[in-house]
DNA sequence: CAACAATACGGAGGTAGCCTCCGTTTGGCA
DNA sequence: TGCCAAACGGAGGCTACCTCCGTATTGTTG
């Protein structure tokens, strides 16, 4: 579980009404996006919090608010899990842990990488801080592969981060965790320095 | 443009009227899905095709069957490109045309890959056809490939399709036409023969 | 060329989910 | 205690989906 934290992070404090509402919809969206997807119904996730339709609609006014809100945390968590990862392995193991870990994750939650594909291209400001955070360790990751010489610099955050959620969204179908894994190593040994004389990115 | 032909394929001839009505709403759900995408609303196209909504549903059971009858004539097509690529080109460069003209087809159509992904989830049996001859197109270009020695054996055709709609989903948003190529460069410089000795699908 | 099946048509209407709007309630402060 | 800004809740309007069935069209047969 979890969340339970901050209130509407800088200005007056919420009203104590208003932030236990809050917590309640984030638990139950929480559960349900989880056993069901996140395409459930908003009305049934406002009846089951005990809140009516239009407190859920004042916190979170849209699905992609909501949706945001319940993995802002897990997705920091992981973005932030990067240090740890480099810390304890080799740049290049790091990032293939990483990638693993991440694209687990996110695949793991039914409907989640579609949902958060259409989002962003609806409301991208939404997504600015987690997909900065995401980019921000992404970058990192990356950068140590490279600078160790067991990535060819021929690769982007924002791409290796396209084709992660590429990854995501073909196999958060079912139990496709391995054809996730056969993905990511692919992805892994194109961007290995195995074929160093190779061009990529032809300038389109 | 096209689509013309066929009534039910088999059994008796389609009535006048309902092959006329059943073409008509074709030819509407190629230009508003081209237009619009393909979460254009049913209803209209019904009716910007001059026939009641029980006669689309009637036709088309589903959106799903809709789509894939719009679509099936132009994949089926995309397929068959395949043997005049090997015949004019090598084994290799006839696999990264092949991805590259596939994957900006189904790219530039707005909302497609995103919708069949739900649909062959959803209802399988629908696109059986058109998936056996997609299937059956990767698995020639692949084994010719893996043949001449340019690609290593570890991936499947199911894989190489896999990859392909994954690139196809993040790719679709806009004028992404260039993160598609890169992303394919990536798949297929991963496939390649530069890096042998590398483990794939370690069996997870 | 009737007349009759069989086939196809159309759209009214039931259902579901989204979201807004506004009268009522509650929390916190002087 | 009294006041009001903040928050609540849910009725209701909207859009899109899809089913159902009475009506219309086709084409076949005597």
């Amino acid at each position: 579980m979890a969340h339970g934290s901050t209130a509407v992070d800088a200005d007056r404090p919420m009203r104590k009404d208003a932030q236990r509402n809050r917590d309640l919809l984030l638990t139950v969206a929480a559960a349900v996006f989880a056993a069901h997807g996140v395409e459930y119904p908003l009305e049934d996730v406002a009846r089951e919090a005990g809140v009516g339709i239009g407190t859920l609609y004042r916190h979170f006014p849209t699905r992609g608010a909501l949706i945001e809100a319940v993995y802002r945390r897990e997705v920091a968590q992981l973005c932030d899990s990067v240090d740890g990862l480099l810390a304890s392995l080799t740049a290049d193991e790091a990032l293939e842990a990483w990638m693993y870990n991440f694209v687990g994750y996110i695949a793991a939650k039914r409907g989640l990488s579609a949902a958060l594909r259409d989002m962003m291209a609806a409301e991208p400001e939404l997504f600015a801080v987690t997909r900065a955070h995401i980019r921000d360790a992404a970058s990192k990751v990356l950068a140590a592969a490279v600078q160790a010489g067991a990535i060819r610099p021929v690769i982007e955050a924002d791409d290796l981060i396209r084709a992660m959620g590429a990854v995501c969204m073909v196999t958060d179908d079912a139990g496709y965790s391995d054809r996730a894994k056969t993905l990511v190593s692919l992805l892994l040994d194109g961007m290995r320095s195995g074929a160093p004389n190779r061009t990529l990115n032809p300038t389109a």
